[in-house]
DNA sequence: GCGCAAATGCTACTATGTTGCAAAACCATC
DNA sequence: GATGGTTTTGCAACATAGTAGCATTTGCGC
């Protein structure tokens, strides 16, 4: 993976050129950099906000970079598997994609009730070291939060 | 409402039997009693868990009630809808539903990860007064808890 | 029982996600 | 730069979850 990096360094430079952060973020996976990785990771990281599979098809698309829809599926998938996007289920049924904070991804959501939109609250731990049930193993906890957002709650 | 009930009552007194918990809870939101609620509701409150789409349409169809999936659909909606049932999205791209907690359902659900269910641990409240950025105005905490269930826990 | 509104059942449709496989792209090596 | 193996992509077909419209049935107030 060191490697890896090293290589693509190298590749880079020769062609006059520096490694992008999502470059560098694939590349620490030991992933190939493939246009659609790397796009679809701009997108996310330019997001501030989780995003479903079609936003960010539509950014794709909006930079005029083809690709099929289960590419983009993949993609994600992938982007999740080796950690560096995190996949979340909304009220509707389209998951929702965004890069993962560092660290282990315990961080809460904010879930907009009027315009669906769904953010990551990253200072915001809960504190759960409560009296959870005999027999239970406790491997994470999730904290989603409803309401309005800024945007939204203002025009009340 | 309260009319609905003593229609109801009588109704049932002239039958020669009393309403069931399901029928006493449909009649209190104002809506009739028909088969597939009675059912539907007969299942939620059974369950110690909470139960996708189609665990309830087998429950059911192991009862010998025929139904439609649109049917059970909307009667699920309606539960959510009046309050009665409330319903969660799960990591699968399925909806959970469950009878809804006495009082305002801040309740935590638990995930199992390994078999899937999910129960609803009642007593359980976060303690969400954390600090929100400002703007955001908060109707209502999710949390769900992700790990082992007893059974699944144990054969590790 | 009668009539009306609510609820159901049917068909068809949309949206979201998956699988298998051949073609293309990536990149390590020469 | 060309080459070759492996990964990734694109395509087509499929699978699942949920929705819409409308005619028929059913609960229930009278």
């Amino acid at each position: 993976m060191l490697q890896n990096h090293l290589q693509l360094t190298c590749k880079l430079m020769s062609d006059h050129r520096q490694p992008t952060p999502a470059e560098s973020l694939i590349a620490a996976q030991g992933g190939r950099i493939t246009r659609t990785r790397v796009a679809v990771l701009d997108v996310l990281l330019a997001a501030d906000q989780s995003l479903t599979h079609d936003e960010i098809a539509a950014a794709l698309a909006a930079q005029g970079i083809k690709h099929d829809r289960v590419t983009l599926y993949r993609t994600l998938d992938w982007l999740v598997d080796v950690g560096v996007a995190h996949k979340m289920a909304g009220d509707d049924r389209a998951r929702r994609f965004g890069v993962a904070a560092s660290g282990p991804h315990e961080h809460a959501h904010f879930h907009c009730d009027r315009c669906g939109k769904v953010v990551c609250l990253e200072g915001l731990q809960p504190a759960v070291a409560v009296n959870l049930p005999g027999g239970y193993q406790l491997d994470r906890a999730e904290l989603v939060l409803h309401g309005a957002c800024p945007s939204c709650g203002k025009d009340v």
